[in-house]
DNA sequence: TCTTATATTGCAACCGATTGCATTATTTTT
DNA sequence: AAAAATAATGCAATCGGTTGCAATATAAGA
């Protein structure tokens, strides 16, 4: 029975060497000042013994970690997980390892999963808000602790912290004009929380796109919810009874569009000739709905890669504090679902 | 300036407080044998000096980190995601924290993780295999050590090793079963890597049924690749080069069913009446694409509860050393993609 | 009041790697 | 060959909790 060995410790390896701790230490860390030939037989022994390197005793003694902590709202979208990649190719590279949690868009768990890192001594963090977040009070123990922070997507503003994002505003804005392009006029907006940056910018967005182009802002054409599936099927059984009909929705999210499509097609509203629809995200699912659905593209693994690089060149003391936010390139892609005037098109991408 | 502050320990603490450092301690983890009183007080003040539990000193110690290792091929789907929300909730609730990382599908990275996992000592292993993993050999330092590793859903038989699947035979098999009796006789099965035991046992069910029901096994219907967009549009391709055409296509999972649908119908083919398609894993957007995908249901977030309650019941010595194998229930989900015959439903569950 | 039992708290040795400084080999220089 | 410089290695304290056992304090029983 092999299980439960023993542990081999550099001691051991010192004693079956005849050398001090101190130059196994070294030796296996691969110190200058060690001679090449001992290390050799160091690194031999190491493995002959099956020893393994004691990260804790090692991590008490800096008093690092050499690990990021991340947190996110939920894992299960295409976004989120190419987000995740980024940050992992970046951090394995630089010698870093990641621990991953959800939020499941809950403050609650949020702070919990802060508490968590906090204790695990996490070197940094990176966090995207999750929907219900109210203040920032929890983030104060990292910040007072000099734990670096950085944001992205769902942020907050906050002198110590870098974000990083898109133009959410400019999106919005792309977006409604768009809408207005394709001959719509009375456009809904589907959205969620407005104290979650990403959804209050890119209402600021779609109102700006409105009035540039003589469009009254029509509150009733507003809708506040989770972006779910039962929110959403209700938003639409309220749009169905809007007299006149609305020509467009822009929905905050692909998953909600897709749901919208679903529920007006359903209701035998053709698409988009009675109503455009658009998305955000970009979502592999964006081109599985009939009709294809007109979205935001957003880099989800450059934004995982810049958000992870940024954290570690502070962690390495290449400071850049000054940096306070970093706006990554977003894209429209304009699709059937939203297509009324062939003529018309700003920018088609075909992905 | 509060940042990079000097670390509070429980030993300024007792120096404040007149303790020792042992009830400190006792007290911080609310030992029994430490009086009410002393307990808020010497709280109060770890709260008051700003204390943080140091865990590397605790891990270090105790020699154990109250880690769970969890491998994945890939986070972004709706399958991995729920398993993964329950790990998280029984790990939690049991005190542990989850350490996540993806293979990507590769065994390369699969091997880096696993020793990753290794050197951070986690106390146990849930992994679901890569696509191209070929041997079991970097478990074997896990399994020496005596690291409890259970597998789930892409799984290695291993006598010392739970894991935990559904029946992918049966499910196979139901689901061969099903469309032979929506009046398919040439049935194509799109599969994957068979050293997976999953596509091994769907492909396993998907023979058994065949022949069972009288009908002759084709080769030719067989395909194997990665089940990704570009190697599903080239099987699609050849699938319309046959004749006669094939009257239905079982795809291992559901995105490369969907991408089968969506190149059929640009082919002019009908769906289900030309041709059925099944798919697997009941992801949200196999309610998405029209007609709406037949496919199985998996018990993702049951598959990640059960995982991680067997792997603490290991962990916390009340040894099921016995249990190998676990098997959760799978449903046939008959929707439109697949429904040629109204009278002849099996089990029809509307999601 | 004096024992005996019980409740609290303290002592001190760990856990295993790291690292500044001292010490001992080895080379190089004079 | 002796002195000086350089290369290798060792010493020992340190990081911060944890825990078996001993010691002290308080309460209950005789």
């Amino acid at each position: 029975m092999m299980r439960g060995k023993k542990e081999i410790t550099i001691y051991d390896i010192a004693e079956s060497l005849n050398l001090s701790s101190a130059t196994v230490s070294r030796g296996l860390k691969d110190h200058p000042a060690i001679r090449k030939e001992t290390k050799k037989r160091i690194l031999a022994k190491a493995q002959e013994m099956g020893y393994r390197h004691n990260l804790f005793a090692s991590n008490l003694r800096r008093n690092r970690t050499n690990t990021i902590g991340v947190i996110v709202p939920r894992l299960n979208s295409y976004f989120m997980s190419s987000v995740i990649s980024g940050m992992e190719k970046v951090a394995s590279e630089a010698g870093y390892n990641l621990v991953i949690s959800q939020s499941l868009e809950s403050e609650k768990k949020e702070i919990v999963n802060i508490k968590t890192m906090f204790n695990s001594r996490v070197d940094g963090l990176l966090v995207s808000l999750a929907y219900d977040t109210e203040d920032d009070s929890h983030f104060k123990m990292i910040l007072d602790k000099g734990i670096p922070l950085i944001f992205f997507d769902r942020v907050f503003e906050h002198p110590l912290c870098t974000s990083v994002v898109i133009d959410n505003y400019a999106a919005g804005y792309t977006m409604t004009q768009h809408l207005i392009q394709q001959g719509c006029k009375r456009i809904v907006h589907i959205t969620a929380n407005v104290k979650r940056n990403v959804y209050a910018e890119r209402l600021r967005g779609y109102k700006q796109a409105l009035t540039d182009h003589g469009i009254l802002y029509d509150e009733n054409l507003l809708f506040f919810n989770n972006l779910g599936e039962t929110a959403c099927v209700e938003a639409v059984r309220t749009i169905l009874q809007m007299n006149p009909l609305p020509d467009a929705i822009f929905s905050s999210n692909d998953s909600s569009a897709v749901v919208c499509i679903r529920e007006l097609k359903m209701a035998g509203i053709k698409i988009p000739q009675d109503m455009a629809i658009a998305g955000f995200n970009n979502e592999p699912v964006s081109t599985v709905i009939e009709p294809n659905l007109t979205t935001i593209n957003y880099p989800g693994q450059e934004m995982g890669e810049i958000s992870a690089s940024i954290l570690i060149r502070r962690l390495t003391k290449l400071e850049d504090e000054s940096l306070n936010r970093v706006v990554l390139r977003h894209q429209l892609i304009v699709r059937n679902s939203s297509l009324r005037k062939h003529s018309n098109v700003i920018n088609h991408i075909s992905l």
